[in-house]
DNA sequence: CTGTTAGCGCATTCAT
DNA sequence: ATGAATGCGCTAACAG
């Protein structure tokens, strides 16, 4: 059997033609007008057994309950916020769906989210401002009651849109030019700090630090590496060691080594230690430094674990934080203010820390 | 400043106290009421101006767009779902939002469901056919127009959730319990014979295939590995190679190897070649075998592919399929589908290939 | 304790 | 070409 066949079978569509005349009777699905007639109440009683709410006798409530049992009902949740103003569903957003750090913080977004009965609408922005603002455009049609921003690169403009339409978001909008979050970024910044100060007791000398490069079209998502950057920059400055910038134009074509890390890599006074800014350009910089021994010829650092970076011979030394439990933490503090619960008064704790695996050693002389 | 209080700040929670009396005024939320006040025409106008539906004299819908900018008003698509009963918005469920391959997955439903304007509600089950049904009665309460199905658990009963409330789904609901979709499933088996051949050419007498053990309350999505495992027992049996199932309790805790790799790794008779049946056993099954020499000592197979598999050195020889092309595939015909649109009538292409790198060699003896 | 009613935001029909 | 009125499914106010 072909696969449409079998598709169309067990997948009829509701409404079959675009524009019939009258509202569609609902797509087939059961209301509470049929639960009401099934149990032989009205509307308001079956309403009323459903939340618990107002005085329903036990006999009547059981009734309805059976009902809906049998009947297979489920409320409209689209329904209900017609009238509560509370859509139980929240946005998260990220740049783009490659990262396997993103999937930690969708995960977490998740779990947290079902954890109290709400949905999460996955959008991403794909590295364009414009999507992005696209993106957000959307949750706002669909009244998520908050959006929880993984990584986002329309800056201000982007959040004014939430803003404008009074969508509760984390984390809050501070100056996002300088830094989204402070107590993220101070977490961050330190163990950046203790990174370089680790590479430098190394004897590093030169240090290549890679990024994607920007395009007018396509933005990194800015305020994370940016700061590490400077962290790095005001310490190396200090410490007499260079620091390269290494731009990437995008993600290395299937098995083609980035030409712009082979080249630097290949210059007369090549770096003895790269770090990746980011946890997905990890695995393409150690392509690209594949033929050089790590740590022997030189070292590495990613941004951001995962399994693999701990499975790889050597394992990497990287500068991590628990996406998971953060994007968790934000995301209870989303809902907490948007159900009018205390917030916890220190917010979300942003914990960074430096992990040294065998790839970082001594720079080679 | 403190977290809380920035936060507070920004987000603005809409109705505060849990329970005014009267029906919230939507949240803030400019309506279409207040477009027409301002434009000075009637909510049917606007409708009309929006839509581009009917007749709308052209000065009249210059005036209500311009409104509409001005107060920066989105038409609420859950009120549109009232009466349309489209929602726009379909659902998109996994296990776990821990393996890579689910964010190609994740990637690839996102961007063909938002080319078409809908958006994606992203659930899982977290191995649980309890908790997966549970996601899916969400997904029904927010009246999905359809879900792709990325992994699942639950089998058949699951599946009727989605056909007693008549929501379309992708894949097709087939006999599950044999193979949820036999096309995909004919891709892999051929791949997975080619990859099972090639072992046996290098003379590999005793293999192992790392799976993760089910318990009774978390279930491996079934219906993939246990019919590769069905296509190599017949083939190693044919052939007189042994053939170890090495089930593992669940992911191994940080920094320690998995002990029954350790375990069968140390055994009388070890295995000279190495399976993993999903991508993200395949770190662990890596960090299982350290101190083994890839490929001298054991050879390394893992299931779906991965930037990372590749960079690994040496690179790791995979059975991999493009689950974002396919995803995507899969869910423009879900939407065709739901739309009334003609399917392709060949359905969705499934191309899995057996990708050779110099994790295999021949076995040791 | 229960039923009737109004209205959430929007698209659509029917008058005008 | 436009406006008034209706109803999608549901909850909450009010009247029995």
């Amino acid at each position: 059997m072909r696969e449409a066949e079998r598709f169309n079978g067990s997948a009829p569509k509701r409404g079959s033609d675009g524009r019939s005349l009258t509202p569609r009777k609902t797509g087939g699905f059961v209301t509470i007008k049929d639960v009401a007639a099934h149990a032989g109440v009205s509307i308001a009683t079956v309403s009323r057994a459903i939340n618990d709410n107002g005085y329903v006798a036990t006999d009547v409530k059981a009734r309805v309950l059976a009902s809906m049992q049998e009947l297979g009902f489920r409320p409209s949740q689209r329904a209900r916020s017609m009238r509560s103003s509370r859509t139980m569903s929240i946005g998260a957003i990220v740049s783009e769906l490659v990262n396997p750090v993103h999937l930690e913080f969708l995960r977490g977004v998740e779990s947290a989210a079902n954890e109290s009965g709400y949905v999460v609408l996955v959008v991403s922005s794909q590295g364009s401002p414009e999507k992005e603002r696209e993106s957000l455009g959307r949750l706002v049609a669909e009244r998520v009651d908050g959006v929880v921003l993984g990584t986002f690169v329309g800056g201000r403009r982007s959040l004014d849109i939430l803003a404008e339409h009074n969508i509760a978001h984390v984390p809050p909008a501070g100056p996002v030019s300088e830094a989204l979050n402070s107590a993220w970024m101070r977490a961050e910044a330190a163990a950046t700090h203790e990174m370089g100060r680790r590479l430098v007791e190394l004897g590093h000398k030169r240090v290549a630090y890679v990024v994607f490069q920007e395009t007018p079209g396509r933005r990194a998502p800015g305020y994370h590496h940016k700061a590490r950057y400077e962290v790095l920059r005001e310490l190396f400055g200090a410490a007499g060691v260079a620091l390269d910038m290494v731009n990437l134009a995008g993600l290395p074509a299937e098995g083609a080594p980035a030409e712009e890390i082979v080249q630097a890599a290949r210059s007369v006074d090549p770096p003895t230690a790269w770090v990746a800014c980011n946890h997905i350009l990890l695995p393409y910089l150690l392509d690209g430094l594949a033929g050089l021994g790590i740590p022997e010829d030189v070292s590495v650092v990613g941004y951001g674990d995962s399994i693999w970076a701990e499975a790889y011979r050597p394992p990497i030394t990287v500068v991590s934080h628990d996406t998971y439990r953060e994007a968790r933490a934000l995301t209870s503090m989303l809902l907490d203010s948007i159900n009018g619960r205390p917030l916890a008064p220190e917010g979300v704790e942003y914990r960074s820390q430096f992990i040294e695996r065998s790839s970082v050693g001594p720079a080679r002389r």
